[in-house]
RNA sequence: GGGCCUGUAGCUCAAUUGGUUAGAGCAGAGCGCUCAUAACGCUUUGGUUGGGGGUUCGAGUCCCUCCGGGCCUACCA
């Protein structure tokens, strides 16, 4: 039994995420952590909130609401949202937790300790309006170059002409459009990433078997112009983790907050201590999972993300970790995803374009979009969602292939045997042949979900789906009836056992619909097929059964279309 | 501007990393079955692998060039 720590990118709590952030992240992190669980070993999966930084701000001003309050209400929300769609953390924290606070802090003393951190005096944009100092993509003006005016203070979008705030003409504030805006001497830490470069280069040139996404932009951080930069990592703001060296303050960052990239992913392991603290457990509940003199040599670390988290996660948060000199657990895989675009365009959270968490559960089960989002997901390049595909490929997948399966088998039983595993009668080759194709198709299934190959996966997976159609297709037990009812009894008895064999493979893909076969079938028996001939047996002559409601209902083309118009607006 | 990724059947994607005749699913066509959610199964049409050039006994794969799409470029997170 292996022990797998698994990390989603943590969600950012300005609102609502769409149906790309899911894919890129959060939900095959949870198809891996359900498959893994399911093979017996042992899982931590976390995942939080990342609730610093200025657009928690902004987003909590515009609610008229107290950034605190914001937070731990959107938290709520997400949360609801992540149990919608049977996201089986074992801990949805939050980077604000004391637990953050108190970690965060301590790994800024120990880098700080080792000489890795440097007070840098810079001059920065302050808002008198807005009463706040403005990141540089918060402030707008003509472009220099173009003449756009609407550029701004890092790029110009429209001749994408990388720009400096004080190179606008006639700079204004993007919240309040002012234009009192005032150049500010302000103190920041740098994290020397710089001296860390060699071990970080030399870390991800040990990473061999990391998917080329992955690596190529750490190395292109890591060598691009003079090479990986040192980073700010304290920010001027209101909201967030105070700057303390371990337990003591900072002199001369009075005021100051740590910036929500160096934070967000401490909370990977404060999370772990969240989850831990929760249960009233020690600490070495936790520590096992994340310090590697604490027993968390073992353990295989894999963090799930979408492609913009990447340089982060690569360079950043290992740094902090290597720069502590303390022995914590170093990810071991980085499974990265590109990003899901939505009929034609992008999925964006601030224009209201594409389907919501939310929405999407208001519409259908969150197995229909499980199933689509995992079987689509963008590992190789960009993905693309449209309605008529979504349409297509969950009701030929999931009602045609996988629920009709189930309704067939059930209601022939049923009507011929009635509402209990049939006894008598023997299988022969045609058994033989079909346990042989899905002993092979499961070993295919796992080796891809070892892999982590979403898509790869999902097609193993329908494949034994359809192993089962085609076993009953060609052993045609209405017609066998007829004249040997055993023999068809024997084929029956083997297709009911299938249903269960299809519950568990199925669950990490779609949960509920193989809790509803699971229960259909009347077991709690969710062993691994590992022995496929044994599993077919696990429901013995003799055991009761009930017909479930359809499994998957088909989307219609009405529906389809009401959708389709009603989600090309805003939100 | 620079870097990286990408372009394969109408659609969504494969192709053991240079090795026979480029494969699946969906959609289309035909046939079969009648247990089932008008479901299932079998057969089948469909490709100058974005264009052009090159290397090689051999190129979807490597090189050059052109065209298209995407991402990143360090103060959004």
């Amino acid at each position: 039994m292996a022990r797998i720590l698994i990390t989603s990118a943590i969600p950012y709590i300005n609102g609502i995420k769409h149906l790309g952030n899911l894919v890129g992240s959060q939900l095959p992190a949870d198809l891996y952590a359900r498959y893994m669980r399911a093979r017996d070993h042992e899982v931590l999966f976390l995942c939080a909130t990342d609730e610093h930084g200025t657009p928690a701000e902004l987003a909590a001003a515009k609610a008229g609401m107290p950034v605190a309050d914001y937070c731990a209400e959107m938290h709520e929300v997400q949360t609801r949202l992540s149990d919608g769609f049977r996201l089986s953390f074992d801990k949805f924290g939050r980077s604000s937790s004391p637990q953050n606070h108190l970690l965060t802090q301590h790994f800024a003393g120990k880098l700080a300790e080792n000489g890795l951190i440097s007070e840098v005096s810079e001059k920065q944009m302050y808002s008198n309006a807005d009463g706040r100092f403005l990141p540089d993509r918060y402030i707008e003006g003509t472009c220099p170059n173009c003449g756009y005016d609407r550029a701004r203070g890092d790029q110009c979008e429209n001749c994408t002409k990388q720009l400096d705030p004080t190179d606008l003409i006639e700079p204004r504030s993007a919240i309040s459009g002012s234009t009192d805006l005032e150049v500010r001497e302000t103190k920041h830490l740098y994290l020397k990433q710089r001296s860390l470069r060699g071990q970080l280069s030399e870390w991800i040139d040990s990473k061999t078997d990391w998917p080329v996404l992955t690596t190529s932009i750490a190395r292109k951080w890591l060598n691009d112009g003079d090479g990986l930069q040192d980073r700010g990592i304290t920010r001027d703001l209101d909201w967030g983790i105070p700057v303390k060296k371990g337990a003591e303050d900072w002199p001369g960052m009075e005021g100051k907050v740590f910036y929500v990239w160096f934070d967000a992913p401490i909370e990977y392991i404060a999370c772990a201590k969240e989850w831990s603290d929760a249960r009233g457990a020690p600490d070495a509940e936790w520590e096992r999972w994340w310090r590697t003199d604490k027993g968390a040599d073992d353990v295989r670390y894999v963090q799930f993300m979408g492609k913009d988290n990447v340089p982060f996660h690569t360079l950043s948060f290992p740094a902090t970790i290597i720069g502590s000199g303390e022995p914590w657990k170093l990810v071991d895989y980085i499974k990265s995803f590109n990003y899901l675009n939505y009929d034609g365009g992008q999925f964006s959270t601030s224009q209201g374009r594409g389907v919501f968490m939310d929405q999407a559960l208001s519409i259908l089960p969150a197995d229909y979009w499980r199933w689509w989002l995992l079987s689509h997901a963008p590992e190789n390049s960009d993905a693309e969602f449209t309605w008529e595909n979504f349409q297509a490929s969950v009701n030929k997948d999931l009602a045609d292939v996988l629920g009709n399966f189930v309704s067939r088998v059930t209601k022939f039983c049923r009507s011929k045997f009635g509402e209990e595993v049939p006894s008598g009668g023997d299988w022969g080759a045609e058994e033989d042949a079909l346990i042989a194709r899905l002993s092979e198709g499961v070993a295919r299934y796992e080796a891809a979900m070892e892999a982590i190959e979403v898509r790869k996966a999902a097609g193993e997976l329908r494949a034994i789906w359809v192993a089962g159609n085609e076993y009953l297709q060609s052993a045609a037990p209405w017609s066998v009836f007829k004249d040997d009812p055993d023999r068809a009894a024997a084929q029956v008895r083997l297709a009911l056992n299938l249903i269960r064999v299809y519950a568990v493979l199925s669950a990490p893909f779609i949960p509920d619909a193989a809790g509803s076969m699971l229960s259909a079938m009347n077991t709690l028996d969710t062993d691994w097929p590992s022995d496929m001939r044994a599993a077919l047996t696990a429901l013995p002559p003799g055991h009761a059964f009930t017909v479930p409601e359809v499994l998957f209902k088909k989307i219609a083309d009405e529906e389809r279309e009401d959708w389709q118009t009603g989600f090309a607006g805003q939100r």
